[in-house]
DNA sequence: GCGCAGCGATACCCGGCGGGTATGGATAAT
DNA sequence: ATTATCCATACCCGCCGGGTATCGCTGCGC
């Protein structure tokens, strides 16, 4: 199987039509059935189900469309990373969630600029999924949450792991409790709501969110209510309060980065930020 | 980026060789000097340095090895993987070591099949690296124990953490102690060698071997010492004797799957495997 | 029930690219 | 100095990926 086949695989599984696909991939819709059929004829499997009205996936088809994003994403991991390695003023670039983990951060790089060949690290925040950069080789190195984000197919070292409060208005019925539960939480309408992996976000009352920033806004504007690790209560703003959800799941902070990696640099931040847990 | 090039690029970086690395892929010398001038230069990077007598990896060039061949493997598990989800009874393959990890293999299989909606779980069972049918495709699923199989890449759920022994004849001088440390047993004269990932054997006056089957008939023989989990002392053969060894490394048995895998069957086996830990 | 619109498959053509052979040019060994 | 080795270059050819035109099937509207 060659990634040209794979691309339009995955454009085609996507869209789940043929002439779509092939003006999202910038060919001819005749070109495109052709590589299908070669690439399900090669393969001794069929991957699409075609009426002349509908298109749908098979069983073999869905399987085959997760590892192809996964390979697509590995590609451009690659050249990304190849061409990064070929700088001559080494850098490791590490991903983190803007506003997500503010003491770690800032313990972890000064601890690791003061060791020995320690080489410059740049920071890119992102405002959510701060995995994503690592699938596709923008960043060596990420701090991700467990179980916010997802670990799949990285090497991860934990850091802690922190239990969760619910963040609200002074004023809220919520905030004289000194405990709650999820039951409770959930209840509120106020509840803010973030998207689902698709984009879409899920039926609710509470503001819509897209980032850590807007949700800390809404949160101190009386606007919503989140649960959120204790760690970001640290400098809440004033009138909020924070209620611990006592059966709530445990945040895990951990250093996440690609297999594969050889770099000495990354070695050593993984060791340093699991030095002094 | 194509597989092809890729696959040209693995080759060449193997060798190190323009000539041989044609060979090996089947082709002529010269379009894969092109084809690699053309990665190159795609990618605004020199992946090799060459004189007319000698080739050598750049940075960016071993770089891109490693994450080649882990597409490349990627690319073979998503065809096997294609094919297996389009066979008309689904089943699960999994990979152990053999006598790796007798009772809980057992204790496993049982317990899933007695699963509402099990489907037949086929052993493949691996003289050495367990882990390979898992990144190749053949396998679905793997028993794995660290630190001796690499989990790179892999989702993984520990099973269970066990300390190691040291067997070897009752005849042999060290057989007497109670306790050992890894530097008594590395002294010792008939330590089993095992072959290092690229296939070569450390220096060592010890028998070499290449599976568990073969270690634990040269112990039985009287031919070899080795340091082992203390699960595989159950069954011990006559006259041998299993001496804990303080400070050796905790082996974690795991079972471990790729990334992405989206199986009813496999959420279930890692449920009951995980379950009664 | 007929016609039409939408969509994937098929037929056919063309140009570029992947693959081949021949050879050049550089370097180390003798 | 000569030769052997090895990668790059030059050049040619056939195949394959991409294009246009069109067919055949299907569901919908009247």
């Amino acid at each position: 199987m060659e990634t040209r086949e794979l691309r339009y695989f995955v454009a085609v599984a996507e869209e789940l039509h043929f002439g779509r696909a092939a003006e999202r991939l910038g060919i001819a819709q005749p070109p495109l059935s052709r590589t299908i059929a070669q690439l399900e004829h090669r393969l001794g499997v069929a991957l699409l189900e075609r009426t002349s009205r509908k298109v749908s996936l098979t069983n073999a088809g869905a399987v085959l469309l997760a590892e192809a994003r996964a390979i697509l994403a590995a590609v451009v991991a690659a050249e990304r990373r190849a061409r990064g390695a070929a700088a001559d003023r080494p850098s490791l670039v590490m991903a983190a969630k803007t506003g997500g983990s503010g003491e770690v951060l800032a313990k972890l790089l000064d601890a690791y600029a003061a060791e020995p060949g320690a080489i410059p690290v740049e920071l890119l925040l992102c405002e959510a999924n701060p995995h994503v950069p690592l699938l596709d080789g923008r960043a060596d190195v990420a701090l991700l949450h467990e179980p916010y984000e997802p670990t799949n197919g990285l090497d991860v070292e934990v850091l802690n792991t922190e239990a969760q409060v619910a963040v609200m208005p002074g004023s809220h019925p919520l905030a004289m409790r000194t405990g709650l539960r999820m039951a409770d939480v959930l209840a509120a309408p106020e509840l803010a709501r973030w998207p689902a992996a698709d984009g879409t976000y899920p039926d609710g009352t509470g503001v819509e969110v897209r980032s850590l920033t807007q949700l800390l806004q809404m949160v101190g504007l009386g606007r919503a209510v989140a649960v959120l690790p204790e760690g970001v209560c640290t400098g809440l703003a004033e009138g909020l309060v924070a209620v611990p959800v006592v059966d709530a799941p445990k945040v895990t902070t951990v250093i996440a980065w690609p297999p594969h990696s050889r770099s000495r640099a990354l070695a050593d931040l993984v060791r340093v930020a699991t030095g002094f847990s």
